[in-house]
RNA sequence: GGCGGCGUGGCCGAGUGGCUGAGGCAGGGGUCUGCAAAAUCCCGUACAGCGGUUCAAUUCCGCUCGCCGCCUCCA
């Protein structure tokens, strides 16, 4: 059994194979920092984050390079409308990037080169074009002459003459082909420059690529990634340049690329009006559910974002929690006799085996996501049924197996980038009206300082001695209350339990 | 106009030339529970339509319809 990607380039999966054995290197697109990312730009970074963690789950070392455009015209753009500086625009769009990757927990790049700290490497590789005579100069500008590089089109799987079909792009004059495409532009009134062999100007787009993934990882890296978006025209330059460039092929072993989103059935631009900031989403929910949500759909399909499914994707997030929640509460709480009872634990051994081995094999299916899951959460069922079967008479042959069916399902969820079992941020707020309400009940005004657990511990000793005397509206009451607090509480035969639902 | 993709149960979404249609969400019924919750079990007449290939197609091929992406900045 062994690793299978789809690569782009030959339309085809293949099977993987690194430049250097156990180390993949990776380079993956990173933003134009002109704005807060939406969450259709996290999907790329949430996919190849998992990316990378399988990879490591498989063993490999890996080192993802992943680059900052920070000289753009949308830069410009924005630089004019906030009224600062490009600089002071890209700082303040990077380190925002930053933060949100934090906040989504997906894990930083190896490197995070930037363009304009590149500008001496893409004039080597431009300078080198023109000598080679893949790219010329007119008036200041420089061109990549897509004629002169045969293989043009082959990313995207098209002709030059197809592409010209249905041109919509105004024809400069000054391009010999209008597939051209500008390596270096000549600096307009106002705008970001650099010297350059041609004058004052700024780098086109798709070089930076070319240089900082030729700097950082070399000719033949493994793994190219981005949004299906990207593949024409940003990589397919990429391809020409570079391979062009050191006149050599591959300039990258596999390329992969994620499908788009949609929200509600509609492109998310802001003509729509329809952009959801990453960052503002991430005020109301978690980035589990988040990337839940993008995880049960295979990478390369479109996906539709609504904010039903964010419910959904929380609810089977809740599920995972809930079962991890099961067995820590048996494991903490249940009586395990010293009985000899080898045979039961069999079933649930064979079930986490078989996990693991459906998980890989989906996994290597071209990282098939949904059906990673689905082994995951057939687990989540066999865990709770061993439970549902066993919990009136355990034995500590059986503490052993849940926990290693927990440390299982956890583990191959982190796989996927999901953390499950964190702690709860609880608002100090709710523990001081928990407080309160306890001191309501116990009739005294004496200050207590109980954390979260021991005031909840006490209210539902209370709540206990009611059930004992039958007192049922009273201890109805009780739970009623608690769910105001946004506590919800289950009676087992172990005792009480609280939880904090994630589902709104 | 050119290139490419998609159309699976109430919804989302895997998958396969024949065997029991993964999983999640929602729904109905049962078990458990003082009640509830959680959990679990059972249930749901699927593969857009029409042809073709085949012993056999949801899966391969063709056409039709519908939807979408790219061809221009975009993850």
């Amino acid at each position: 059994m062994s690793l299978k990607i789809y690569n782009t380039l030959t339309r085809k999966k293949e099977d993987f194979i690194t430049r250097e054995k156990n180390q993949v290197q990776m380079y993956v697109c990173g933003p134009t920092v002109y704005n807060f990312i939406h969450i259709g730009n996290a999907r790329c970074y949430i996919v190849f984050d998992m990316i990378k963690r399988y990879f490591r789950y498989l063993g490999y070392k890996v080192k993802c390079v992943q680059n900052f455009t920070d000289v753009d015209d949308k830069i410009i753009n924005r630089s004019k409308e906030e009224g600062i500086s490009c600089e002071e625009v890209s700082e303040k769009y990077t380190r925002a990037f930053l933060e949100d990757m934090e906040n989504l927990g997906v894990e930083p790049a190896e490197v995070y080169p930037k363009a304009t700290e590149h500008i001496r490497e893409m004039q080597e590789i431009i300078a080198g074009l023109i000598n080679k005579g893949f790219a010329y100069v007119v008036d200041g500008d420089v061109y990549f002459e897509v004629d002169k590089f045969k293989g043009y089109g082959k990313l995207s799987g098209r002709t030059k003459e197809e592409m010209r079909a249905g041109e919509r792009v105004e024809v400069s004059e000054r391009k010999k082909n209008p597939l051209d495409f500008a390596l270096w532009k000549k600096a307009k009134e106002g705008e970001p420059w650099w010297d350059s062999p041609w004058g004052k100007g700024r780098p086109g787009w798709h070089i930076e690529c070319s240089a900082m993934s030729l700097k950082y990882l070399g000719m033949g890296f493994d793994i190219h990634g981005g949004g299906m978006d990207l593949i024409f025209p940003h990589h397919e330059n990429e391809i020409a340049q570079s391979e062009a460039y050191l006149s050599e092929e591959p300039f990258v072993r596999y390329w992969l690329h994620n499908g788009l989103l949609t929200f509600r059935e509609e492109k998310m631009a802001k003509s729509v009006g329809n952009i959801v900031l990453l960052r503002d989403l991430l005020k109301q929910w978690h980035p589990n559910a988040l990337k839940l949500f993008y995880l049960s759909t295979h990478y390369r399909s479109p996906i539709d974002f609504t904010f039903e499914k964010m419910v959904e994707a929380t609810k089977a997030w809740e599920r995972l929690e809930i079962t991890l929640d099961n067995i820590n509460f048996i494991l903490t709480r249940g009586r395990f006799e010293a009985l000899p009872e080898k045979e039961r634990t069999k079933g649930l051994e064979k079930a986490i085996k078989r996990t693991e081995d459906k998980f890989k094999k989906a996994m290597d299916d071209d990282f098939n996501t949904p059906r990673a899951l689905s082994a995951i959460f057939e687990l989540a069922r066999e865990v709770n049924t061993f439970i549902d079967e066993n919990q009136s008479r355990l034995v500590i042959e059986d503490k052993k197996v849940l926990k290693e069916a927990r440390d299982k399902i956890l583990n191959l969820s982190g796989v996927l980038g999901l953390k499950l079992m964190q702690p709860l941020s609880i608002l100090p707020d709710l523990v001081r009206k928990l407080r309160g309400y306890y001191l309501e009940l116990v009739g005294s005004e004496s200050e207590e300082s109980l954390n979260l657990e021991e005031v909840l511990d006490c209210i539902l000793s209370l709540r206990e001695e009611a059930r004992k005397e039958k007192d049922w509206e009273r201890a109805d009451q009780i739970r009623r209350r608690l769910k105001e607090f946004g506590v919800e509480i289950e009676d087992t035969p172990f005792g009480p339990r609280w939880r904090f639902p994630l589902a709104k």
